[in-house]
RNA sequence: GGAGGCGUGGUGUAGCUGGUCUAACAUACCUGCCUGUCACGCAGGAGAUCGCGGGUUCGAAUCCCGUCGCUUCCGCCA
């Protein structure tokens, strides 16, 4: 470069400027050419401002600017003006100024872009990931990576504040059993054998607590081989923390505090703390998820008591088979059609539901509610006005009823209030809803492979005033867990882990796990446990997916440099890619079957 | 593994109840004109065998089957 960059472009907003000369350099949006005057839009990472190219300031500039075209990379030099008046742009910050072109070096021509480097672009996502450089490029994409920068550094200053020492813990570990697929390694020196690429640092955040590191923190990637979501990448990044000689309270409280820290960090707002808490099954009861979106009501009601002897089959053999009839309200829906409260019953049926039952409230003149339903054939008046009383349904609104199961019932409408609440547009989207779901259950009875397993992971401390029901009720024990949840999505879980070893044989037990198998699979933390492990408990919270709803996007795409498609392929470097015979060869791996490798993302590939 | 949506010039879309579709519109691109534009304007031009394969038909962007890719969701994610 001849010249060296005085400025960046945003410094330009302030006008003590004015009258200055300064040296810019960085990429050509749009391009105005008058014919005479040429204008371009000059854009750096700070922002962009007007250069303008006038043959009688500078006639080697202007001719110069003539042949530029979009994503050169140039050098400007001139003096900066204010702009006459009425032609000033006040929908952008140095929209008051111009800088009057004395000098233009092309440092770099471009070729055509595959899009727009714009704001609020609308482009295949594929496209996007293949030219990521230039989609990085945008604006709103660059606000989006400094605002997880700032997360970051708000993060580690925080926690740096409060005596946490970062650690790092290897990428190349033991896979341990339980949990999410492992991604894999295999190892030239060791043939036969793999590493597993941690699911996140867990064991090794316990050892430091053995180590006596107190307060440990990580912003650590971690690897699970599932399949994708807008939520969930195979490669993500936590906020791994753990504690010693601490207990729930002590933890919950810190993370409101981090939480709230970063906030005010980067988004300058503030939310109050502490945060809302809430059991699982309070979570269950009243919203039908262990995440529920605390940011509209509408919910769950059981109307058992009132049709428990109503003599429908239906609701009255729900009930007796020990399951459960319960509504939601969906305000303003009376005059949803067949087909609407169809679509709707699609939803619940999705989620094993039987079927879906509805009543619409309208206003029978005189204050008088009238109900419609098809449920008029199987229950009383009576019976209808106690199910409008319950559920508080007002005139015009449709009670929407499922009868089952009782988690079916559950999950059912949890899922149907989030898909009326998104449809009906209930959810108010600038709010950011905290809060804590504790008291999880310790176990949950997998059905694939029919046996008890842990719910968070086999060192999780169960609950002290459910330890007597390990050996005669273990799925009704409940564990020392706790989620934070931010507007439905699920941020993170942590828990308070066993260190007393009576209690961890319980569990381990309960789990069908034999002293020998438990050695054989944890025996490093356990004989770790040995020499002397403090009480000690953390959490983990999902950094991407905070940096998500902070910046109000609705993918973690948005805020990962370089994201994965839903098959796990990168549109732009092609990985995964195939390997050569030689290097196989010296892996000591051979594939087995040919016939099924793809062709995504490989451009190798035929 | 399953369900839905999408796939048409570089990009975003229209066309999709089969026949002047010899594929339209906007924008980007190229050429020319233009001294206050800022999504500059005006005039002209080039650019797609409609994801891929097969079938039905005299005739397919359009109908059918398969397949691939992207995406949302379910399963899965200690």
């Amino acid at each position: 470069m001849q010249k060296k960059r005085t400025h960046m472009v945003g410094e330009l907003a302030d006008e003590a400027l004015i009258g200055k000369t300064v040296v810019l350099a960085g990429w050509v949006g749009r391009r105005r050419d008058l014919g005479g005057l040429v204008f371009i839009d000059l854009r750096d990472r700070s922002g962009i401002v007007q250069v303008v190219f006038n043959p009688e300031t500078s006639p080697l500039a202007h001719s110069a600017a003539e042949k530029l075209g979009s994503e050169d990379v140039v050098c400007v030099s001139g003096v900066v003006v204010r702009r006459p008046p009425g032609a000033r742009n006040l929908t952008i910050p140095t929209g008051k100024v111009d800088v009057a072109a004395e000098f233009l070096e092309v440092l770099s021509k471009s070729k055509t872009p595959p899009f727009y480097i714009t704001e609020n672009l609308d482009v295949d996502e594929t496209l996007r990931l293949k030219y990521r450089y230039l989609d990085l490029r945008r604006p709103d994409m660059q606000r989006n990576m400094i605002f997880r920068h700032r997360l970051t550094m708000a993060v580690r200053n925080f926690l740096d504040s409060q005596g946490f020492v970062e650690v790092e813990t290897p990428m190349f570990i033991k896979s341990t059993p339980e949990g999410a697929r492992d991604y894999v390694v295999p190892s030239r020196v060791n043939p036969g054998r793999f590493f597993a690429l941690p699911q996140s640092p867990q064991l090794f955040k316990q050892l430091l607590m053995v180590s006596g590191f107190d307060r440990y923190f990580q912003l650590a990637r971690c690897f699970r081989d599932e399949d994708l979501r807008a939520d969930r990448q195979p490669e993500f990044t936590q906020i791994d923390i753990e504690m010693s000689f601490v207990e729930r309270d002590d933890v919950l409280t810190l993370i409101e505090a981090m939480v709230t820290d970063c906030m005010e960090k980067t988004l300058g707002t503030s939310v109050e703390k502490p945060f809302l808490r809430m059991s699982y099954a309070e979570a269950m009861e009243r919203y039908g998820s262990d995440k529920p979106d605390i940011r509209f009501g509408m919910e769950i009601i059981d109307i058992g008591d009132i049709v428990k002897n109503c003599g429908f089959r239906v609701f009255q053999g729900a009930i007796e088979a020990g399951g459960k009839v319960a509504a939601i309200v969906a305000p303003g829906c009376s005059d949803f059609s067949r087909q609407q409260i169809k679509d709707l019953e699609e939803v619940v049926k999705g989620f094993g539901a039987a079927g879906l039952m509805s009543v619409a409230v309208s206003c029978g003149g005189e204050g008088e509610q009238t109900l419609s339903s098809q449920l008029s054939k199987f229950l009383t008046e009576d019976e209808l006005r106690g199910i409008a009383k319950v559920t508080a349904a007002e005139n015009g609104d449709l009670i929407l009823i499922v009868a089952g199961a009782r988690n079916v019932v559950l999950e059912s409408l949890g899922r149907l209030r989030l898909h009326l609440g998104a449809k009906l547009d209930l959810i108010p989207q600038d709010q950011m809803a905290f809060l804590w779901v504790t008291e999880f259950p310790l176990f949950e009875f997998s059905q694939e492979e029919q046996r008890i397993v842990a719910v968070h992971h086999p060192f999780t401390s169960p609950l002290e005033e459910d330890l007597d029901l390990m050996e005669t009720d273990p799925l009704s024990v409940r564990a020392n867990i706790y989620d934070l949840v931010l507007n439905g999505v699920e941020l993170g879980s942590g828990s308070i882990r066993i260190h007393r070893r009576d209690v961890q044989e319980r569990v381990f037990r309960a789990l069908g796990l034999g002293e020998e198998e438990a050695r054989e699979k944890f025996g490093f933390l356990l004989e770790a446990f040995e020499y002397g492990a403090p009480p000690h408990g953390g959490i983990a919270i999902g950094f991407d997916r905070l940096a998500m709803l902070f910046a109000g996007r609705k993918t973690i795409r948005d805020v990962i440099a370089f994201p994965k498609t839903q098959k796990a392929v990168c549109p732009l470097t092609g990985a995964p890619g195939v390997i050569s015979e030689e290097q196989l060869n010296e892996l000591h791996i051979q594939v087995v079957d040919m016939g099924k490798i793809g062709t995504s993302g490989d451009p190798e590939l035929p």
